[in-house]
DNA sequence: TAAAAGAGTCAATCTAAATGAATCTTTTGG
DNA sequence: CCAAAAGATTCATTTAGATTGACTCTTTTA
């Protein structure tokens, strides 16, 4: 059982963002301190930016922002909208082969699991995700002018 | 996210025995039934022996059987038994290379959620998730001297 | 004691994720 | 206005892990 590095990295980045709320920062600086290339972030960024999760700013002196206070970001909402394959197991398929599937429940059993993880995800926000110093730095710019 | 199909079939195999629970049933029927091949099938089964859900019993006129009454076979047990990688993502392994690992909250967090799938499965009996059909099987079994 | 049944090993295959090169498009500072 | 900065898109390659199946044991009992 995994979660893509599509949606790790995705985590990463506004996880760097929101600890860097006051300025915008390019896909270029988050390559080089996550030693990821440039070209697979920019993938990533592009689907947290399709998603309304961060916005990003084009031409000379652009770069990368939060699109809504990381209060407001849950956690099981970046991962529900990065990850694209939910389907637990064959039987989520329409085309599924196992002579199972009408009669028995683990598709209910297996989804109503997968809902009780992302309950659990949808309870803390990106700001929660942030190490103590971090957090420390966001509460002092909200209070400064 | 998904559960890999070596758990899916560990899974059927299990409803299958517990749909036949009177007799003993062959690796060779199952495979012939789910249509999967059957030295595939074989390590499946192995694993769930090993993991004490199945009794296999060698020789001529041998088989499979549940080795307990399917009320007492957690479908969360089996689920966790069998998943042989739960480290949802990287940090969750020692050797973690991410420079946010030190600080940041999302282990805890995605462990929490987890654990929270697992308790949700853990609630249901393989009994449970017979089909209707299959469960007035069970019954009617039960009831018979 | 031969046949039935499970156990184990090994290598091939297949798939989806991950990667990265190359080429767009947009924007703005000078 | 236009060159440089920055994100957007496309395409092909690589890689890791899951899946598969052939082949060869070992055990057991009719």
């Amino acid at each position: 059982m995994h979660i893509t590095q599509h949606t790790d990295y995705a985590l990463r980045v506004l996880i760097y963002l929101a600890s860097n709320e006051q300025r915008l920062v390019t896909i270029q600086e988050i390559s080089e301190r996550f030693e990821i290339s440039r070209s697979h972030l920019m993938k990533v960024v592009n689907q947290l930016i399709r998603n309304g999760f961060v916005e990003g700013l084009r031409g000379k002196g652009g770069g990368l922002r939060l699109a809504r206070p990381p209060q407001q970001i849950a956690v099981g909402d970046v991962v529900r909208r990065m990850e694209t394959d939910l389907a637990l197991v064959e039987c989520f398929h329409e085309t599924s082969r196992c002579l199972l599937t009408s009669t028995c429940q683990l598709k209910g059993v297996l989804g109503a699991a997968l809902e009780a993880f992302f309950a659990s995800l949808d309870k803390v926000a990106l700001s929660e995700v942030l190490g103590p110093s971090q957090r420390a730095l966001l509460h002092v710019l909200k209070r400064a002018p």
